[in-house]
DNA sequence: TGTACATCAGTGAACGCGCGTTCACTGATGTAC
DNA sequence: TGTACATCAGTGAACGCGCGTTCACTGATGTAC
């Protein structure tokens, strides 16, 4: 009965065949409802095909969800995580990686048709769900704070002129609004009218900085 | 048989009773399908529910519209040409007014609860139906057009960096991915995390304009 | 102006279909002895 | 190791409900004479 019991067993029997097999459908299940319900949309997405995707009876969806409602909450959830992973992976010593590693996430999540949707599906319902609109708010907080603190070291150093105009908590707000609106419009207009790299090179207008094309910023 | 007879036609009898009668008819569903299309999304926006909204019977909504999905389209066609006008009457001979014209159009976008859905409803709606797609691409692109026309004066006097960085037709994209980002967030975290003017400070900051407080531009 | 007929916007009950959810059942996995 | 029983993930047919659409009907408006 102590504590940590499960995680502290003998080597070979990590999560016994049925816990894996449940874990594994519940996986399968999530995955099929992220495919289903960026094609479809949450009303127009049905359970049973969301079953038939993840290979499964409409019956076990309700083994693991207790509804289509708390399937997609789940969904919006693990969402969430892979959104602060992605953003972590975004963020390097050298700024130029910084802003290419940005500018190809602009492009991965405005050109996967997936991505895009279940993007916008996910703040149509936050902001009809009071309740679940306070979670999403957290999560951009909770990113732009990250953006924040990865910023304030350059921040001091930043143009007089730039730092009057604008805090940097708003910097990090307006940069996380033209990220959201390029996906948007790239999505409609395609890659020739959004090109991959039109955000960092805004971004470095704002901030005037030199574009880094070969290098030119002060060792530090 | 000539034509412009109705048109022509003695003063008094303007449209005919039946005529007037239908036509408010139409206006008042177009109204209510509004209203519950981006309260409740889409799916879930039941015909019935428009139809008591608009005060008249579901039949009724089939004399009008061929069917549930026409009345959407209907009502995205003259959302798009409400934005046309509301865009035009943003543009100002006074740079300055036009900012502050373009930030009370984020305020009042963003804060009203139906524009703002029913704006990521279209958007939702034109990436899953391709030949809706190129109808909103087609309105983005002679939104931005519009914008670029208002804009050239102004952008051969521009500073040259902003000029060597980007190119007007991009600026316009930026603005415009700007301009729905942040009604996107304004949305989730209030009007605090993203005040009212910020949108104007940000675009001057790009185009290394000074803030327009006192007005302190050259002057011709 | 008046009358008889035609048109057509609007009505609302009825139909049929699709979908979310339930539940009695199955069989593989886990447990106790 | 082997046996008997318990658990529980997964099944899929059946249920009930809500919704989009239809259609025979009504009555006000329009037209012809």
């Amino acid at each position: 009965m102590t504590q940590g019991d499960e995680a502290t067993r003998t080597a070979p029997a990590p999560l016994g065949r049925r816990a894996a097999t449940k874990a594994r459908t519940r996986g399968a299940l999530l995955d099929a409802a992220r495919r289903v319900f960026a094609e479809r949309g949450y009303g127009p997405a049905s359970v049973e095909e969301i079953a038939r995707t993840a290979g499964v009876s409409v019956g076990s969806v309700y083994v693991h969800f207790a509804s289509k409602e708390a399937l997609f909450t789940a969904l919006l959830e693990a969402q969430t995580s892979a959104d602060v992973s992605a953003m972590s992976a975004v963020v390097h010593d050298d700024p130029d990686e910084t802003f290419a590693a940005l500018d190809r996430l602009v492009a991965e999540v405005a050109d996967s048709r997936e991505e895009a949707l279940l993007d916008a599906e996910m703040w149509l319902y936050a902001v009809r769900h009071p309740e679940f609109a306070d979670r999403l708010a957290e999560h951009e907080v909770r990113m732009a704070r990250f953006a924040n603190d990865r910023l304030s070291h350059d921040w001091d150093a930043m143009d007089p002129a730039v730092r009057a105009a604008v805090r940097d908590d708003e910097f990090v707000i307006a940069a996380a609004a033209l990220f959201h609106g390029m996906i948007r419009l790239r999505r409609v207009l395609g890659e020739e009218a959004v090109p991959t790299d039109l955000y960092s090179r805004v971004l470095r207008l704002i901030l005037r900085l030199p574009d880094g094309a070969p290098v030119e910023r002060p060792v530090g």
